[in-house]
Parts: C-alpha cells; structure tokens; sequence
DNA sequence: AAAAAAG
C-alpha cells in the first residue's frame, strides 16, 4: 500500500491549521499505577493490536455481466397489487428510457457516483480492493419457511436488470455478499423475510435490489391514483434514526441512478418544506423515520396504499417498546395493504424471540435467513472488557487514545466511536476531550439536526477523528475506517452491545472493541462473557466470576432474552412451543398452492455447526 | 432509567 487513502487525506486531517492532533495536557493525565484499582486482577491496559484502519466498503476488480432474458420467477403468494388501478401505459417511462433520467420529473439526477470516481485515483489497487471477501467464507447461514429459494453465487444469475447491474459495477460489488446471496433470490421470488445479518455485510443492498428491480420492471405498468399534493410510493423503508434513513437514501439512489425509480427521504428535524417539495415531484421508494412519516401521513401528503415492498431496517428496534406503536399505526392502521398482498422484508443482526414474535403479524408465510457475521460471529473485532471504577473512565480513556496514537491509528486516520449511555453524558464527556485537547464531536438527540449531521461528516473526514455518541449512532450507520469502539458506559442490552461494536470491523475489516466495565454493569456479566465466547475472544478471569456470580445472584440471565439473538439467531418459530399453533404457515394454505412440494427446511449446516446460533 | 422518533 503505497498511497493509501488514509494518506491521501491526511494532509487535510493533520493538516496546516487547526487540525494538527494536540498533545493533551498533562495536568489532567493520571498515570496508570496512581489509579484506583478494582480488587479484581484486570489485565494490563496494552494496546498492542496494531489493526488496519477501515478501507473503503467497495470493491474492485472485473465487473460482473448480465444475463438478460430470464424472467423474474413467478410472484408466488401474490395476488398481484392492482388494487383496483388498472394497468395503464406510462408516459415516457420506465425500463425502455435509455437516457436515464426520471420519468416524472423534469430536474436532472446528479450523478451519485461523481464523487467516487473523482476520488478513484486516491486510491491504489489494494486500498480500493473493498470487502475482503475471504471473510466471508464458511459462514454458518441458517434458513427456515416454505420452499425457500435456493442462494445464487454471482449477481449475474439474477436477472436485475441492466441499469442495476451498471450500479453494482459502479459500486464495485464484485460478487454479492452471503446475506445478498441469499436474501436477495428470496426477495425476488416474491417472499416475505426475515433476516439476521450484521450490517457490515452488505443488508442495504440486500434489501434494495429487489425493490429497485422489482419496481423498474412493472413501473410502466402502474397506474397511481391522482390525488393533488399526494405521494404513492410503491415502496417504504423504515429506519430508527434520522442519519440512517439519510444513509439508507444514498444507498438507494446509487443503486437506482438511470433506472427511472425515484427515492425521496423524509425525517424530522430537516425542514418539512423541501422533503414535501421533493415528495410532490413523485416518489417510488420513499426511505423514513416513523415520526416524520406519521406526520406526513396525517397531512395526507403521503399514501401507503400503493405499497408493494416494506423494508424495516434495524426491524427488532422498530419493534421494540418505543417504537412499536408508531410502527403498528403507519403499518396496520393507515391504508397500507395487508401482508400477503404487499411485500415485507425485516432486517436486522438481532432478532429477539419475542420481537420476532411481533414481527410476524407484519409478514405472510415468510422465510427466515440468519447469516453469520462477516468471518462468522465477531473474529474481525478483536473485543477487550477492562473493569474500569466510574471515577477513572475518563484517564482510562486517554490512556487509551494516547496508546493509539503512538501504535499510529491516528496517523492513519483511525476513527474512534465512544459510546456514552446519556445525551448529558455525551456533551460533557465531548467538553472533557476538547479542554485536554482531543479532537471530539458528539451526536446525542438533543442536538439539532444540523449539529449532528455536522458532527458526523466532521467524524467521517477525520477532522474530528473522535465521536462521542448515544445509541442514536448504534445501530446501521456505515463509517468507513472506525478503527476502535469503546464502550465508555455499557448499555444494558447485550443486542446493543452488538450493535455498537460493528460500528467498526466492517466490510470484513478488522476493528477494535473495548469496554469499561463496573459493578453497575453486573447485569451484563453473563450474556458479555458468553458473547465473548462464543466469538472466540478472550475472556478476563474476573468477568467469568462475575458472570457466575449473576447467574445465581438473579438480575443476569434475564438479559438474555429468552435465548436470544447473537449474531444472527434462530427463526422462533422452530423453538418448539407453537402456542399459535401452524398459523405461521397458516398464509401459505393459498399462497403456495402453486407449490406442489411439501415444505421443507433448507438448512445449510447440521445443528452441531450452528451452536453461535442458538 | 435512557435513548430514539413530530413540532
């Protein structure tokens, strides 16, 4: 790696002016052996792993081909989602448009690939070889439903069309990813889903593709009602937080460029009178957060009556006690049509039995998919649990951004994610690394909207190469070359846990975890160790007596969640007490008669390989 | 108890 990007931008990071890294003062710096100490023989601080920054998420090497002339197979289960429209021509539309170009709308698409292909040249062979794909292999992937759609190996066995396969050429995705390799031949066979998978490995995509392609190919046919100042999407993807839907969005209009279907983002905290602007020029795959939608929903500027395709992202944290209600009313109670006759697709790394439970209310006779971690569980995060007394969080935590410094992550534009439990938390712990002359942001949800897309663009240059957070940036966001995560406060949920640590070790990068663990984590003791176990790290002695101490103690345990979700999970629906009975197959009665073959479980591995899942 | 998500 001669010029790295790292390197490449690193004259505008350490650059001439206000961004050369400070040396922190030292009147504030404890040295290690003056520190209190927990009775417990805690390993040595030692930050010896000299992990390689995050690369870019792309790809590259030789495109792949299309194959034209395969139909989509038969949209089993459906019954097709005229809703009484009848199927009319499109005006200058649709697949045929070769000039690109939205077909309803007048205002030219940026190119959204302009940015990347005039940085290409940053970039040398290895930088830009993208996801390691060697990561990917022998992952353990479970699948379970009704005739479940076999995997593909290459995208060109999917007819996508040809205007998506550019993009994913584009993109530089050179082969799809386990969790697209499956995921995706069951979206496009008309299937409902639900899918655990990491979302390092690729889940965006997953869940694009399909609605992209699946909507460019009947966009000419639909006919939408003509309401004054309303919108009919014909797909909704649903996410917990505003950055994320922001993401999500500019997934989704890489993907789409030059295919006619077009991508509006709505979220709160923006100005409401753009998103209505852009809303009203048309939209076929609207991406939002429950409260802005809901908004938009009451004013009757948006209408889900036309939805085809539902995507939740992070679909177990939209189901969960805050958010529940707010999704129930935008998908029971508005005029979205029923499962069965739209299509819905869930995502998300964990999946709680019990939100899988709720979850099933939203799905139609769906196949479950849980795909391992990029390298199967964790082993890209080398994941460390250090006790740390609430008093000496904070010298502990610049012991550890000096160690990083002098093992070089700064100097190659390693990110740092520190993980606080409260907003008040995130803006002092921020204040207390700038006045010792850390470069900090943070983004926490009592900052405006403006502050924390700001915070996070200034992060994601590396001009302020460490972010203090709240959950808010848990779950889903994609920052390139986050090289350590540290969890300054534990969360209380051993999921949340999963969620924060593959902030980093994404795209089959390796990436650092630490944890500051105390006596107010004690209900984390057992489901961290177990984790940690069973992602192959190693274990401090102390947390295993904690862990065993909590086991009779009562408070563990609970956390687990009912045997819950690691990386990935296990469909409940196999869990054996069927208290519904088979009404979980019940919608394929109908549905698959067209399917003459008995159902049968498709499972990768025999049940000894998939202990991580259980 | 906290965080997120509408204004």
């Amino acid at each position: 790696m001669k010029t790295s990007w790292a390197d490449s931008v690193e004259n505008s990071v350490v650059g001439p002016d206000k961004n050369v890294l400070p040396r922190p003062s030292r009147s504030t710096y404890v040295p290690p052996h003056l520190r209190n100490r927990p009775p417990s023989s805690e390993p040595p601080v030692t930050s010896n792993s000299s992990l390689p920054a995050n690369d870019r998420v792309n790809a590259g090497g030789p495109a792949v081909g299309s194959r034209w002339g395969s139909s989509a197979k038969p949209d089993i289960g459906r019954q097709g989602y005229g809703q009484g429209y009848g199927y009319s021509g499109r005006t200058g539309g649709g697949r045929n448009n070769r000039n690109g170009g939205w077909d309803h709308g007048m205002e030219r698409q940026v190119n959204p690939f302009a940015d990347d292909e005039a940085t290409e040249d940053a970039f040398n062979e290895q930088e830009n070889s993208g996801i390691n794909f060697d990561a990917y292999e022998d992952i353990p992937v479970e699948t379970n439903g009704e005739n479940v759609p076999p995997p593909v190996n290459t995208f060109a066995e999917i007819d996508l069309g040809e205007e998506l396969n550019q993009n994913i050429r584009r993109c530089k995705y050179v082969k799809p990813t386990p969790v697209q390799r499956y995921a995706i031949p069951i979206s496009i066979a008309g299937r409902d889903l639900m899918a655990c998978a990491q979302t390092g490995s690729g889940k965006t995509a997953a869940f694009c593709f399909p609605i992209i392609s699946g909507i460019q190919k009947e966009l000419q046919y639909i006919q939408r009602p003509r309401v004054a100042r309303t919108a009919f999407p014909l797909a909704l993807i649903l996410s917990p937080t505003r950055e994320l839907s922001c993401q999500i969005h500019d997934e989704a209009k890489k993907f789409s460029y030059q295919t006619g279907v077009k991508v509006v983002v709505a979220y709160g905290g923006a100005q409401i009178s753009q998103q209505l602007r852009e809303l009203e020029r048309g939209v076929d795959i609207l991406v939002a957060t429950p409260g802005r939608l809901v908004d938009l929903l009451e004013r009757a500027r948006v209408s889900l009556q036309m939805i085809r395709y539902l995507a939740l992202d992070e679909a177990d944290r939209m189901l969960d006690m805050g958010f529940e209600p707010q999704i129930r009313k935008i998908v029971e109670q508005m005029d979205m049509p029923p499962p069965g006759i739209r299509q819905t697709m869930l995502f998300s790394a964990t999946f709680p039995r019990e939100i899988q439970r709720l979850a099933a209310d939203f799905l139609s006779n769906y196949v479950f998919l849980a795909v391992g971690r990029v390298g199967s569980s964790t082993d890209l995060i080398v994941q460390r649990v250090e006790y740390v007394l609430e008093s000496d969080k904070r010298s502990h935590l610049m012991d550890l951004l000096h160690a990083q410094r002098e093992n070089g992550l700064y100097d190659k534009q390693g990110l740092t994610l520190v993980f606080v439990e409260t907003k008040k938390g995130a803006d002092a712990l921020e204040h207390w690394l700038c006045i010792n002359g850390f470069p900090a942001t943070s983004i926490h949800g009592d900052r405006t909207q403006q502050e924390r897309e700001l915070a996070l663009r200034s992060f994601k240059s590396g001009n302020t190469p460490i972010l203090v957070a709240t959950d808010v940036a848990a779950r889903g966001l994609d920052i390139p070359r986050v090289a350590h995560v540290v969890n300054f406060d534990l969360p209380n949920d051993i999921d949340d846990y999963v969620h924060r640590i593959g902030r980093t070790g994404r795209a089959g990068k390796m990436g650092l975890a630490t944890a500051f663990f105390n006596d107010n984590n004690l209900s984390l003791a057992k489901p961290l160790a177990e984790l940690m176990q069973e992602s192959n790290q190693e274990v401090p002695a102390w947390l295993t007596r904690y862990a065993a101490k909590a086991s009779f103690g009562g408070g563990g345990g609970r956390n687990r969640k009912a045997g819950g979700a690691r990386f990935g999970g296990r469909d409940f629906r196999r869990e054996g007490s069927f208290t519904k009975g088979t009404e979980y197959y019940g919608g394929a009665a109908g549905a698959g008669a067209g399917y003459g073959v008995p159902a049968s479980y498709a499972t990768a591995y025999g049940s000894g390989v998939t202990s991580a899942w259980d």
